[in-house]
DNA sequence: ATGGCCTTCTTCGAAGGA
């Protein structure tokens, strides 16, 4: 079983360059953030036509999640029901497998905008809800995929020398972060051996993908009874290099995993 | 080297992103 994370920046925009890394990168399943658009313009179709299936929670402009999967979910949850949210910002599906249901969570974390701000409070606060709807979600399911945009770089290894900021790299969100793995989640990039500098998101500006000034903030988290049977994980540069690209790339997990297609 | 880019809309300037 494969399952990606792709922050798109913009689903109108970046339609054609999923299509064709699904062609690519036949994943099971394929998690998108910042669709950037309503529900009624989410084009099904143009998933249904290779293979797949979706199940989205859009907003115009900003946010919106969707998980592409080969089969349908059931039991989609739309938000946290623990957080009070007009944004639109997680969706979670249950799908099957020789072992039993597996639940995806798909979430794009807030930015946070800079440390103190309005923003940055709404970030900790929303990870502390997410945290608790995990340790209910961990005690229904057994088997757990919490994958996305998390916005934090957990360590210093993945951030980018020049970094200036103190937003995505500060310790309260990294001990936000580290709380929800303390429910029993593993980085499975870091389960494995890895280039150094290794990112998932380089600014569009200062050339910043070409000096690989980066950060690597996209995650996928799983849970212990899937630890021992990921195979690889890595990050995939590129759709990063096509032309009008998102300024995030996608991250691939291999688990070895049977699902019922 | 955070000013410098990209996307969106209440669109030609501003907000948000990270």
């Amino acid at each position: 079983m494969m399952i990606a994370t792709w922050n798109v920046n913009s689903l109108k925009i970046r339609l054609p360059q999923v299509i064709d890394w699904l062609k690519e990168n036949p994943v099971d399943f394929l998690c998108l953030q910042e669709l950037k658009q309503d529900n009624e313009f989410f084009d099904l179709a143009a998933f249904e036509e290779i293979g797949y299936t979706a199940c989205w929670s859009g907003q115009k402009t900003y946010n919106g999640v969707a998980i592409i999967s080969r089969t349908k979910g059931k039991d989609v949850v739309r938000n946290n029901p623990l957080f009070e949210d007009a944004q639109q910002r997680l969706i979670a599906s249950t799908y099957d497998s020789e072992q039993g249901p597996i639940r995806v969570i798909n979430v794009y974390c807030p930015n946070g905008s800079a440390v103190d701000s309005d923003k940055y409070v709404y970030k900790l606060a929303w990870y502390k809800e997410l945290t608790n709807f995990l340790k209910s979600e961990m005690s229904t399911y057994q088997h757990v995929i919490l994958t996305g945009d998390f916005n934090i770089a957990p360590e210093d290894r993945d951030v980018h020398e020049g970094y200036k900021g103190d937003i995505l790299i500060s310790p309260p969100e990294r001990k936000a972060l580290q709380e929800l793995i303390d429910l029993g989640l593993h980085d499975a990039f870091r389960l494995f051996e890895q280039e150094e500098k290794s990112f998932s998101w380089w600014d569009y500006r200062m050339m910043g993908f070409r000096r690989n000034a980066g950060l690597r903030i996209d995650h996928i988290l799983i849970s212990d009874s899937l630890k021992q049977i990921c195979e690889a994980c890595w990050i995939d540069k590129e759709p990063r290099r096509l032309e009008r690209p998102s300024d995030h790339t996608p991250v691939v997990a291999d688990i070895k995993w049977d699902l019922i297609t």
